[in-house]
DNA sequence: GACTGATGCGGAACATCGTTCCGTACTCAC
DNA sequence: GTGAGTACGGAACGATGTTCCGCATCAGTC
């Protein structure tokens, strides 16, 4: 990851209380659980309430309702970037690749209405497709270059076009159980197309 | 057309009142100009002022939001259907695919919000995309055929594909006025693609 | 043309949402 | 322990979608 710098500060700086820490995390943890169930459209006062925290508190961290959005969605970014890492450690080219992308299927999932949002045009989103490509993009070039040159997989792909067909099957079915249950047989289809010998 | 019942009645039979009806059609005006300014999230008193009446009305002929989207939607994709005939009559083949193609561009740009309310998984639109599917592609499928016919096109293309091709480009560069240009650009260019002989 | 029941209208009222504000409580360095 | 400053909670505000019902208006009938 060329011109990342590591560690992408938070626009506010982590809070010098302890109490205030904690609160900032229970609010992504909130956050996180709320918009699985919800979608990112999910009100702010169950995210709260869910922290046990007040609606106040929630907007001293996060001026904005994207704020939270992006706090929550780059700390699961990141997750998933540092799956990569253990997954590859642990396991073979082929089958690290995988299983990270049946790792980033379950992160997108959980994502309804961020498609939405990212093209919505409102600019309070830019940064956070930003982040996806200069994060996630990388980590599965990497995973993809590695499995080519074990040979475990055949075909040529471009990362970022692969981490959108995979978002893309993930929403585009809408958000019944049959769906996810569909996404989930698609991209296992698409992994077993990497496969395939190239013409 | 084969499938498709010439009138699909609306789902609330047209009033017997002639204010209710003169209310109704201002109620419909109005809100595919909202909708053209503000999307389709555009407020529900916006529309009734824009109509002029209140917003009871409103929800008397419209018992749902998503009613008053798909009425205008409907209404504005017969419009299309319409303008094809007309373009057909008055036109060679190839201006006349072209003409409609530009046509049928100007109604999607209207439409912000639309994809994503489609794609909400809320079943209240599920009428509007059969519809699209009946209506909009066999027309434009006559169209393509007709001209290809006429020697004014090269490529073979699925209608419905042609359609979601254009209207990703419509909505997929967000809703600046950079991206208007843009999407035309990129449409025409689509038109000419199809002169392209084949390899 | 007047009458009258049915039809339709308007907008106040309600619930819910994102967001702001400020008195209060807590934390932490000393 | 103490004080200054940080952070909390939830009431309050404005905007939204939706409901409700007293009142106006229409369209047949005599």
């Amino acid at each position: 990851m060329p011109s990342t710098p590591d560690a992408p500060e938070q626009v506010a700086p982590r809070p010098r209380r302890a109490d205030a820490r904690q609160n900032l995390d229970a609010l992504l943890e909130a956050a996180k659980a709320e918009f699985a169930v919800a979608g990112v459209d999910a009100p702010v006062r169950a995210i709260a309430e869910r922290a046990g925290v007040g609606v106040g508190t929630l907007y001293r961290h996060f001026p904005l309702r994207s704020d939270l959005i992006s706090a929550v969605f780059r700390r699961e970014m990141d997750a998933c970037v540092a799956a990569a890492e253990e997954l590859e450690a642990a396991f073979p080219p082929g089958e690290a690749l995988d299983r990270w992308i049946l790792r980033y299927t379950e992160f997108v999932a959980t994502k309804r209405g961020l498609a939405a949002a990212l093209h919505s045009g409102d600019p309070a989103y830019e940064p956070l497709a930003v982040y996806f490509s200069t994060r996630l993009a990388p980590t599965l070039e990497r995973l993809l270059d590695t499995a080519r040159a074990d040979g475990a997989i055949a075909q040529d792909v471009e990362a970022e076009e692969f981490l959108g067909a995979v978002a893309n099957l993930c929403h585009g079915g809408g958000p019944t159980a049959r769906g996810a249950a569909h996404a989930e047989r698609m991209v296992r289809l698409l992994l077993a197309g990497l496969r395939t010998p190239v013409a």
